[in-house]
DNA sequence: CTGAAAGCGCTTACAG
DNA sequence: CTGAAAGCGCTTACAG
């Protein structure tokens, strides 16, 4: 059954289609008979209104969209969840594209956004500023995550420095002072920031610490492998943080089936928060991707109204402590 | 900066608009000189089409919209990921929405879509075939999720009787013959469906087992109350279905640390294949949330084409063996 | 192979 | 308060 239009509505009701529209849209200046007509008409007939039209009429879609590499994990989830939580909220939607991390299918996604969005949220994690500006269009708003660089754009982050360094002040506070890190892919910004940050502020705030680096890949193995390591050295630790959480839940089991006490023995601490943190008692940071998404529609809407927004915000992470380090007195 | 319509690229290139829409288009009744006129005119000016005005001329959006109640946890991720696989696989889009478990919000979501998509899947998972009627349009197709009754439409679910049959017949190959079957809430479709498919399984395979069935909240503490009560109360339980992950685990827990043995003592199985089932070793079933959004993607693509579409499909889940319950013989 | 024109379903000055 | 008309940016018969 073909949809009414606000024509059919026009003739069942015996007005113009500029009075259905003008009912349709609460404007004030409609005889309240006509409205009551206009109404009537719009029910007998089911009319929905036609939003495609409507965007191309007043250039406005209430739309966002949103390019993300991929969709996999809690980690995209939480930030797509957070999105439309802050989207629903201001009577926008979310209209969806992956991108693989292939700046190719960004620009295929952004163009078949052209017209059906009003702004832009892209996570283009390694893209460079002048591959942005070649990406996206000038015509809309756009807000950044994850970049590095925004080349001017509002540019949203998680706070990995921060976040790091809250760790080596727990760590610090708890008196440690011979500290292994196992550092996540030399290839990942994420890591190479939760390394720098947690080495300067461990430099800054226990200057007699001694800090091993060692080499991991995110996964639980790495955590393992870097503990039969640091055994097999002779090295006596009293603290670890890996820089995810799988790596220092590796660390965990490997350390208690060498039969040493976790935290008796070796405090340890992740990065992330993920479900078997909880569940496994790891003291970890609590990254929000939902109030990081929620926090890039808001700028987006503002920059949408004319409100401007900001330049650049950085998320601090939660330092979470459980079971497997020790309270601070 | 205003983007460049097609009538700029026209201009700029000295044709008329029908030459830039067939160049555009890839047809073939233009001539080479003139096309490439054309696109140097695209490339210099940076023209994109307008996505919205083109599904407004050929009513085609070439877009999915999509009305579920949540985004929260990876039961969703999974399932809107499945989709976008799917989706772009064929080049479609994916417009989003949640609906909270509200008539009236999906109600509103879908009207906000009506003309920027050209068919909807929708998992309003308590409505009857009546309420459906009143909220889908009749004008496009739609393909309902996890829905008892989709009122002739195609439904896809995840075949929660079968699952939880297989679980079933696992133990009756184990021999097991007192077996305790912790439920989900009473309200839930998906709780009595496990309940359903188990019992019927077991009286089946092994009329002799004494079945033992008490309720839960798939809250991990129902898992662990429900141990206790079977501890004191003396009943000899030589297996534990629970109808979701986290209670089967709370179960495992609370034998364990009533220094009971599993698979020993006692054998223990889940529903969903959560992550923290993998690392704990527990038995269960997987759901393939993104190959229910892909099958349902597909199903409404092959409608858009006209090629018909299944009436219903359920998805059954895939028995996980792992340390929780022994290798049958 | 090409262009002028109508049409997709809306909104909004403009004139009355 | 109301309607006829132009316009949003496209596509597509139609005529040439």
């Amino acid at each position: 059954m073909r949809q009414a239009t606000i024509r059919d509505v026009a003739r069942e009701a015996n007005v113009s289609v500029a009075s259905v529209s003008r009912t349709i849209n609460g404007h004030s200046n409609v005889n309240p008979a006509t409205r009551e007509r206009v109404l009537a008409a719009v029910r007998a007939l089911g009319y929905v209104p036609n939003a495609a039209a409507r965007s191309l009429s007043m250039a406005l879609s209430h739309t966002i969209g949103v390019v993300v590499p991929d969709l996999h994990g809690e980690f995209f989830s939480e930030l797509i969840r957070g999105m439309d939580t802050a989207a629903s909220a201001t009577g926008y939607h979310l209209l969806l594209s992956t991108m693989h991390a292939d700046l190719e299918e960004a620009r295929h996604a952004i163009a078949a956004m052209n017209g059906r969005v009003d702004g832009l949220i892209v996570m283009a994690t390694q893209a460079q500023p002048e591959e942005l500006d070649a990406l996206l269009p000038a015509s809309i708003p756009a807000v950044l995550l994850n970049c590095a660089d925004g080349g001017g754009r509002p540019v949203f982050t998680i706070d990995d420095r921060a976040g790091a360094a809250a760790i080596a002040a727990h760590f610090a506070a708890l008196g440690k002072r011979n500290i292994l890190h196992i550092m996540g892919p030399e290839s990942n910004n994420d890591a190479r920031d939760r390394r720098k940050g947690f080495e300067e502020e461990l430099k800054r705030l226990a200057p007699s610490a001694k800090l091993t680096v060692v080499p991991g890949n995110y996964q639980e193995e790495a955590g393992r492998a870097a503990v039969r390591d640091m055994l097999n050295s002779g090295n006596k630790v009293d603290a670890i943080f890996a820089a995810n959480d799988m790596m220092a839940l590796g660390a965990m089991q490997e350390l208690r089936t060498n039969a040493l006490d976790v935290p008796g023995d070796v405090v340890v601490a992740g990065f992330d928060d993920i479900p078997l943190a909880g569940f496994l008692g790891l003291t970890t940071m609590r990254v929000h991707m939902d109030q990081l998404g929620a926090q890039a529609v808001e700028c987006l809407t503002r920059l949408l109204e004319g409100k401007g927004g900001e330049e650049r915000v950085r998320l601090v992470p939660d330092l979470v402590i459980r079971a497997s380090t020790e309270k601070p007195q």
